[in-house]
DNA sequence: CGCTGAGTTGAGGCCGTTCAAGACGTGTGG
DNA sequence: CCACACGTCTTGAACGGCCTCAACTCAGCG
C-alpha cells in the first residue's frame, strides 16, 4: 500500500522545475528516503564559502541569496536563487569547497540531497548528467554576461538591470511592486557598489518618475525609461 | 597497414590536455575522418558573437582572446584559450548563438570538429560527458571569482592579477618577460578599462620598481609587492 | 525610553574617464 | 634614402562618478 506523501522526492513538485526530472522513478526513491528536509529562518546560512559539502540543497520553498566575500571584506551577491533551483551542485561536482556562501532571504524549506546520489546517478543516468551540463552550461552564460556587465556598465545601469531582474523572476505583489524585497544593501551587493551610491541612485530614479518607493517596497512605474538607461540611452 | 600520421586526431598530443581525453580510439577516429584542420592568421577571427557554430574548436597551437562586446561598444575579454583548449562548447551544448568572440592573438592551427560527434560522444559515453561538465564547473567557478573582482577590485589591483594570470599562464621568455605579448588595450579589456588608464597604472607599477618594460613586452620585478597589492595591501 | 538596524543626506576627495596632443616605431611608396 | 601615414604608446588636464566617513532620522522592539 502506497500512501502519497508529498514530502516524497517522487511526489515533490518542485522536482518538475529542475534537473532532478530527468531521474527515474527508483533514483527518486532512493534519493527520497536518505534526504533530509530542514527549515531554514530568514538570515540563516545553509552553507558558508570554503565549506566541504556533502551533497546539494533542492529548495522547496523561499529564496537565498548565494554570495562570495572578495578581499575586501565585501560580499557580492552572484545569484538568487529559489523554488525548484539545486544549489551547489558546481562544488559537488568539482569535489571542491564551495566557493559561495548561501543565506535565506527569507524563510525557507530545502532538501538536502547527499553527493552520493548524485554520482550514482550521473554515472549511471546519462540524461541526467546532460541535463546537468546543460543547466551549468546556462549558468556559465549568465556569469559571462554579469562579468560583462560589471566591467563596463555605471552603478546607475546595474542597478536597473537587477530591477529588471527582480520583475522578471520574482514578479509583482497585488500592489505591482517588486515582490522580492531587497535591503538596499543586498541590491548594493548585487551591483557590487556601496550602499549609499545604491540609496542615492533609487532616489534619483524616484526623482525622475520612473520608480515609486514604499518603505523597502519598490514599484516600477516608467519601465522603458530604466530599459532605455540600461541599454545605455 | 597503419602509417602514424600526427594529424589524426588518435595520434594528436593536444588531446591529451582536454577532454577529448576520455574519447575511446574508434570515436577519436571517426572525429578524425571528419574535423577539419585550419591555420588562422594574428588577428583574424575564429568565430564571431551571434553566430550559429557547428562544432567546436580545439587549439592545435597558438593563442586566442574570447570577448564579449557590450552595449557600449567596448568589448571584454573574458578568456585567453590556448594550446589544448577546447573553443565553443558551451553554446554547441545549448545549441544556442555563441555569445562570445574568438579572435586570435598570434597565428593559429585550429581543427574544426563538427557538432554532430560532440552530441554521439554525450550521449553514449558518459564520461567524456562528465569530463565536459567537470571542466564547465570549473570555468563556471573562474566566471564567479571573475564577477567579484570586477566588482570589487580596483583597476590597479585588477591589472596586477592580470600580470599574475599571464606569468602563471602562459610563462616567461628567455629574458624573463611574459611570453604572452598584449598590446595595452588588450590588457585594458581584459580588466575592464579604459587604455589610459591601463598604461599610468603600468608606469606606476614601473616607477614602483615592481616590473620592468621593454617596448611591448613587461617583466614582473618585484612579484611579492604586486601580489601584496592583489590581497588588498 | 534607549537600543538596534535600515534608510537617508552632506561634504570631501580619489580614482578613473574622456578628450586632446605629442612621441615613437614600422611599413609603404616615391 | 626620405617622407609620410598609421598604429601604438605616452602624457596632460578637466570633469565627474563613486567611495568614504559622519551625522541624523525613523521604525520596530526590548
Amino acid at each position: 500500500m502506497n500512501d502519497f506523501n508529498e514530502s516524497r522526492c517522487e511526489n515533490c513538485v518542485v522536482r518538475q522545475l529542475n534537473t532532478l526530472k530527468e531521474l527515474s522513478k527508483e533514483e527518486l526513491k532512493r534519493i527520497s528516503d536518505s534526504k533530509t528536509s530542514m527549515f531554514i529562518k530568514k538570515g540563516e546560512a545553509i552553507f558558508k564559502e570554503g565549506e566541504k559539502l556533502n551533497g546539494v540543497f533542492c529548495i522547496r520553498s523561499g529564496v537565498s541569496k548565494l554570495s562570495k566575500l572578495s578581499d575586501n571584506g565585501k560580499d557580492q551577491i552572484l545569484k538568487i536563487a529559489t523554488k525548484g533551483e539545486v544549489m551547489g551542485h558546481r562544488s559537488v561536482i568539482t569535489e571542491e569547497k564551495t566557493n559561495l556562501s548561501a543565506v535565506a532571504l527569507n524563510d525557507m524549506e530545502v532538501c538536502f540531497i547527499p553527493k552520493q546520489h548524485l554520482y550514482d546517478s550521473l554515472n549511471s543516468n546519462i540524461s541526467f548528467t546532460k541535463a546537468v551540463l546543460v543547466q551549468m552550461a546556462e549558468d556559465l552564460k549568465f556569469a559571462d554576461e554579469l562579468v560583462v556587465n560589471m566591467a563596463q556598465k555605471t552603478v546607475k545601469q546595474r542597478i536597473a538591470e537587477t530591477l529588471r531582474y527582480l520583475e522578471n523572476n520574482f514578479g509583482l505583489d497585488d500592489d505591482g511592486y517588486l515582490k522580492l524585497i531587497l535591503t538596499r544593501e543586498d541590491i548594493a551587493n548585487i551591483v557590487g557598489t556601496a550602499k549609499e551610491a545604491c540609496i542615492r541612485t533609487l532616489a534619483t530614479f524616484k526623482k525622475e518618475g520612473w520608480i515609486v518607493t514604499d518603505g523597502k517596497r519598490i514599484k516600477i512605474v516608467d519601465e522603458k525609461a530604466l530599459y532605455r538607461l540600461i541599454e545605455g540611452l
